[in-house]
DNA sequence: CATGAATGAGAATTCATTCAT
DNA sequence: AATGAATGAATTCTCATTCAT
């Protein structure tokens, strides 16, 4: 018999009003009956597609991250060169965090509070493992500095989380050029 | 000195809890009577020394980013060359992000979220001012990269913050060689 | 045979659900989603079986309380004397409350809580009718004391709630020697 | 300095307003709001005086039960003869089951319901102890059955809350004769 | 200045019931 | 008949803030 289907399209919706509104508010003012009103919801529908506020915030964590490393590695050709390889991903981030501003924002606000139990935060690491194993070919070619990948990825890809702020503020200008002296800067703190 | 009566202990006990309370369970889960509980005083007391909880808020992030800009100057020569004043200034910002745990987390969570107005966020920001007098003589000199400030500061102070978060959660290990090499590359990135 | 599409299996399951739940966690926190998932039904379909929680209650009521009844008659003579029917009488009720435990729960607590309405309430006495006929025969006869058959309920059958409830806790003991001592406590409390 | 006291007439209020509305709608109809507006407080004033709903039961049901067993044991004397002594008992039992409406109906209630933990309810029945004494002293002088309390509490205490029902209900008349004859009835079914 | 009590507004979550299929 | 999704109203409890002393 057919039943009403638990739509995904609510769900969606759901994720959308939590990060809308913890990206304006903050998580500390994003309540239920808001992120539900904004969904176009009741309040109760929320527990029929998430366990609590928690599951909420950590599931919209990992399917944002998840996108995150999709975007990351888009176009992504391990056939070329280190450095080529590395600015292909370089830019990809960068694109992600200079126009999916709420996105970006979000994993921003949640990465630095906490707010998020320690295993989403493990869950939403695991997807970077190309970008890893990349550098560790950098390094057995000798082009990459031997140093632990947390300063390779302080360096190159960290900054573009300020970088993105600072757009946002519009205290600064990112053009191509920009961009292209951006990941220069980049490369040439971690090159061998 | 009678009408002092304030005492500043108070107020003090009042802005160690917070920092305490705010970095171990977030913003959202640091309620005006834990804080008054930790501080050993009571929830009304603190309507004395601040005019509400934002106001608490903001007064503790101008005080931390107040004691974060004295500590990044100690020692400070402009006599020096642009380098080794840089390094200077750079070691004493490592040197706090790396130790002074407690409030480094305070500004990274905050920085990351919208729970400050952005008057107190300017206010933070002014301390930095010789740091960016310091880049703008090395790019008089041709010693640093002509590019915007945001930049020459995301490529080489904002990665401390990262570094800061690995340390604690003992992916990274830092010791004296370690942070040279590090600067080495904070260096690098930014040269002319 | 076609109409009676109901089935009822379902109602039993309904009923049965019911009852443990209200037993285990009192009828405060027998919410309908447990017993819907508890019976494997659907919430909505309780409502096909039952008007709402009420009728839900007011029907599981009911059936138990005949089913009591009927207990209480098993191999009821009324040729006997009257000590001895009342005994029959007596020792089936002791075993329902003794061993029936689910159900002889249930009704003290729906007993004692305002839970069910009057009418409800009032159907559930009536099966006990020849039990209060043989009384008032025992006192035509001048056997049982000339006293309401409230008294004499209350001397002789509702004690076994309560000893129902000791032996459930492990507080007491009851064999066949001291159910026969216990009756005869009974008895010596009523007859004229 | 003087600071407003928690004043024991709110407490009470509290209490007082449980008792009523669990009696009148059953525990399961007693909202804490409504709880409040009978006892003309704010909601959260509540958790001032008890730490949470579970806990506000359990301190009413403990503070009856105190009241209970004080009322049992007025004027009672050991010197007395067991059954003198044994008669002034039950009848302040049940003058307090017969008058003491509330009280009763509550602990009726709550004693046939899984809603208050095993811990209170051990608490309560500790105040009981001089009777359990003096039917072992009784039991040692030959005037009353060997058998377990529980059996004594079965026919002689218990019988009055089924009484005190029936009486609420119309169904039954108590004149001071009857009690007496009730009394007879009570001791007959426990003399030895 | 300092306080513990008090509070109205609002938080997360649950519930009995209904809807749409 | 049967269902899983959906819901508005209600529930317990918390919070930032104020009151009265």
């Amino acid at each position: 018999m057919a039943i009403r289907q638990k739509c995904d399209k609510k769900r969606k919706a759901l994720l959308d009003a939590t990060l809308t509104l913890v990206n304006n508010n903050g998580f500390h003012a994003a309540p239920m009956s808001k992120i539900a009103k904004m969904a176009a919801v009741s309040p109760a529908t929320i527990y029929i597609y998430f366990e609590n506020k928690q599951d909420l915030i950590n599931q919209l964590y990992l399917e944002i991250k998840a996108a995150f490393s999709a975007y990351a590695f888009k176009n992504y050709n391990e056939e070329e060169s280190i450095k080529d390889s590395f600015r292909q991903v370089w830019m990809n981030i960068a694109d992600f965090k200079l126009n999916q501003i709420p996105e970006s924002n979000f994993l921003s606000q949640i990465d630095n509070a906490p707010i998020i139990d320690e295993e989403s935060r493990l869950k939403g690491l695991k997807h970077l493992q190309p970008l890893l194993d990349l550098w560790e070919r950098g390094q057995q070619k000798g082009v990459i500095k031997l140093v632990s990948p947390y300063l390779l990825y302080a360096y190159t890809i960290y900054p573009l989380a300020f970088l993105s702020n600072m757009k946002q503020k519009e205290l600064l200008i990112l053009s191509e050029n920009n961009l292209e002296d951006a990941f220069e800067a980049a490369w040439n703190s971690i090159k061998a």
